[in-house]
DNA sequence: ATCCTTGCAAAGGGTTTGCATTAAA
DNA sequence: TTTAATGCAAACCCTTTGCAAGGAT
């Protein structure tokens, strides 16, 4: 467990931010959801089914502010919207992710050799490397299966 | 020299397209910007500098159609429109930029590291991949210069 | 009581689409 | 001459913003 409440309330009051019900019920749903890569809209459809309607802007206004704490890590797959998961680990670093071309699907996979890569490509260019994105695009095994051409 | 004429001339003719003049201009504008990352409004931008006014509609519906075609490559810099570039070699392959966190500049930079990484990602997670995309994020040289923090 | 947050509706920015007109082939 | 492409404006979708009402500390 990574999310700790105590932790993210001092985090709050430090900041004057108020940790509101509204706020809470969009944390858990990414708690929830530890493995998807939730829109504003998706995180809007899941509090309703919840009944517990929340506005759209606020949601919105959520995402955000929780990106900005990095309690989520806001991701673009190139749909036409931002998609947000949790920020399971401290350093806001390793996001790769395998995007089936047919079914849409997103894989998640671990990474350690990137980080050599970082360091190569860092001196190679005189550039300091914060953070990188990683997309691979390609056909997952299910999708394999079910065409073979 | 990667865009040839004929080449595209008889590409076109195959698939009923037409070669239009708007079509030409719009494909001249990538050939003089190969640096670059133009957006759609880029390019209607440096057409009507030309005094070519083409309609921004056309702009787009052109920028789709060189994307199936793989003329040109579409980039997501996540900064909430589409670029797009060149598709300098045949196989669509090698899209990597450095983007700096403080003035925005795109560096591009050359893999070959990756073509490795991506056949041991392939091999442990059953997915076969055809293109990757990987952006990394930092301080670019000059900005570093700037605010030594 | 203060100041942040909410919800709604309107506005915004990029992109797409319908339709009549124009122009390649 | 046929069929696709253009240009304009309206429509679209996601996201942001203004503002009055509500709520946490």
């Amino acid at each position: 467990m990574n999310v700790d409440l105590s932790n993210l309330r001092q985090k709050f009051r430090e900041r004057d931010y108020k940790l509101t019900p509204q706020r809470q019920i969009i944390l858990q749903v990414f708690i929830n959801n530890r493995d998807k890569h939730l829109s504003a809209e998706d995180v809007h459809n899941i509090v309703r089914q919840q009944s517990n309607d929340i506005g759209l802007a606020t949601v919105y206004r959520t995402l955000e502010l929780f990106s900005e704490l990095e309690i989520l890590q806001k991701i673009n797959f190139g749909d036409g919207r931002s998609r947000y998961e949790i920020n399971e680990t401290s350093s806001p670093h390793h996001h790769h992710h395998l995007i089936c071309l047919t079914c849409g699907r997103v894989i998640e996979f671990a990474d350690d050799l990137l980080e050599d890569l970082e360091t190569i490509i860092a001196k190679n260019s005189n550039f300091t490397i914060v953070d990188h994105q990683v997309k691979f695009y390609g056909y997952c095994q299910e999708c394999q299966k079910h065409c073979e051409d």
